[in-house]
DNA sequence: GTCTGCTATGCAAACGTTTGCAGTCTTGGA
DNA sequence: TCCAAGACTGCAAACGTTTGCATAGCAGAC
């Protein structure tokens, strides 16, 4: 037999307070129909042997688990992490826990979410941010019953909480414009890879927007794409320094490329932003002291939100549970538009 | 009756392919004493009823719940989000999933890990890191049987990781001290709260050996504590530069105190290194784009070490499951000592 | 005094696995 | 031909909860 130690059971709480274990299961719970004082009873019998339920025979029974996966591409980048730490706050503000899995490799995101069995009874839900699933699999996620919402993408089958990113680039783009840049490169994500999330797309697309708006068309010259860090940006940014005819300004999608590409100016002797001016996206804390325009996000409200869509989907549907009260849920968290914060990066 | 979806049972599948539960589960678990004919009839039989054991159940039973809990003061510091990418990463490849749980209230803290109960059933293992904990909750925790590596901090009770602090301290005062400075500010955590993690404290230990090595004595009026943010490097920025007698180098115990501190004695329109030396603590990404010395750490590693050690614990304990080897355990996975990087915010 | 309806409790059946033990069947050796 | 050892397989008892249903008690209405 295996000797593993084990606690308290509620077999030990029903004998020391002599009633049933039914009893003490409703008593523990503050479910309705149990004398105030048989209650009082079976809460010091329980707290006398320091008892708490097992948290698996408890799910075996009832069939929810508590448990919320949050999956994000990674979970070391400062936009990912600051979704997470907003949606993590709020579930475990209403009972729950948070599992975190980085999906880094776009090929493994499909295989592991097609396995669907695996979250039917592992989690009560599931959020994705910026994963972007092919319409089968999200047909096939819909179809099993699974709870989920998304966020920085859009699926007809589950709801979606999304920032404005074609405000995102047009904002950026026009702010640019404003200064009188007409050449204005782009440092891009991989818009096309069909797997990579859709935010690169959608701040391209707001970038034309902005351009054509003001009678300019776009020179696909002016567009790299890289990864979503600094070293992106450095890399990218060269390319872009390095054209026949260069841009007067860059456009960065991210803050952190937006640092790699300040990097890259400054390698070359120039400066910023008589000869090159930029602007970035987040406005990470670094931005203020790198004096960089950006525009501002609010990723944690946007994580906080996800998570408190998603509690009042599973509320609803497994019922009763820790309770979401509806306000939390859909009114006061409200997804801010993105706001351009301009800094001396484009402005003297 | 609660009509919640189920999938197929394990008895489902026994009845698919024509034998008994007990066989369905070692055939599907790869036990021994299985024909090889029936192993595949009964893979078959899973594959396509899509057949995923129910964990909640599995838990019950074997009493080993496959998650591991890793708790940090936050997730969306720089530091933090790397080291826990580096231990999701180890625990995921050993089939293990990640439970994040952030405790930024240090009041909190003791007040949730005291609850022992609920980590015995709950996790298989338990992450902590930079959170330290009074002696007599760490023995109450050991005292339970709880499964523990701590990391940042060390306790008698639990295994330990420990990134060389003293060290970090010594290496950027001395490199100061070579370059010539003599009056180093500090920019610290706060060391003496009693349940703040004890890095700021070595790394003042450090600052101070190194001064002592080179004669000097540490002048109390050049120590400001602040949060280890960039907004806290700041304002403890301002503090020291509007001393009578300001020091003509800092030591800022984080990359992210430094920037503020960048930005603090811009704004006081100073240069970088010439009146004011800087050096930081983590080789931050965006360090070499603002050209700061700094003492390079290696979070990933750090957290991915603390996984790989607990996973080590849990195997011996509870023995077999996913196997983790021993190679990658102990060996590999090496702590690195922490190294300087000399960058234009110390040399011109 | 009987009946009705409600509250408080208990009984026992799930929930879906894992695993010790007891079989049954081969197989090869004597 | 018989036997022993080993390889497979199945039975049934856990694991620790939750919850539908039945029951006992009790108060109030008639």
């Amino acid at each position: 037999m295996n000797q593993r130690r084990r606690g308290p059971s509620i077999e030990d709480v029903a004998r020391a307070s002599g009633v049933s274990v039914a009893t003490v299961s409703r008593a523990l719970r503050d479910l309705p129909n149990v004398a105030a004082s048989t209650r009082e009873k079976v809460q010091a019998a329980a707290d006398e042997l320091s008892y708490r339920a097992d948290p698996s025979a408890a799910r075996l029974a009832t069939g929810r688990t508590n448990l919320v996966q949050i999956a994000t591409p990674t979970v070391d980048g400062w936009y990912f992490s600051r979704v997470l730490a907003g949606a993590i706050e709020q579930l475990t503000k209403h009972g729950y826990e948070a599992i975190t899995h980085p999906l880094e490799d776009p090929l493994a995101r499909d295989e592991f979410l097609a396995d669907i069995r695996q979250f039917e009874k592992r989690v009560d839900g599931l959020i994705l941010v910026d994963l972007n699933i092919s319409v089968e699999v999200a047909a096939e996620m819909a179809e099993a019953g699974i709870r989920m919402v998304t966020a920085g993408f859009t699926t007809s089958k589950f709801p979606s909480l999304v920032v404005d990113d074609y405000r995102v680039g047009f904002l950026a783009t026009e702010h640019l414009l404003t200064c009188g840049h007409t050449r204005i490169g782009l440092i891009s994500g991989e818009p096309n890879h069909p797997l990579a999330f859709s935010v690169p797309g959608l701040r391209l697309a707001g970038y034309t927007g902005a351009l054509a708006a003001a009678g300019l068309t776009v020179d696909p010259e002016l567009e790299m794409t890289g990864r979503f860090t600094a070293e992106g940006g450095r890399v990218a940014t060269g390319r872009l320094l390095d054209l026949d005819d260069p841009p007067t300004a860059i456009f960065a999608m991210s803050d952190e490329m937006a640092f790699g590409a300040i990097r890259a100016v400054q390698d070359r002797g120039l400066r910023i932003p008589q000869d090159v001016a930029l602007v970035g996206v987040d406005d990470h804390e670094v931005a203020v002291m790198a004096g960089l325009t950006t525009v501002r996000l609010n990723p944690r409200s946007l994580g906080a939100l996800a998570a408190s869509q998603l509690l009042s989907i599973v509320d609803a549907e497994l019922g009763g549970g820790p309770s979401v009260d509806a306000d939390a849920v859909s009114g006061s968290i409200a997804i801010e538009p993105p706001t351009l914060v301009v800094r001396r990066s484009t402005v003297v």
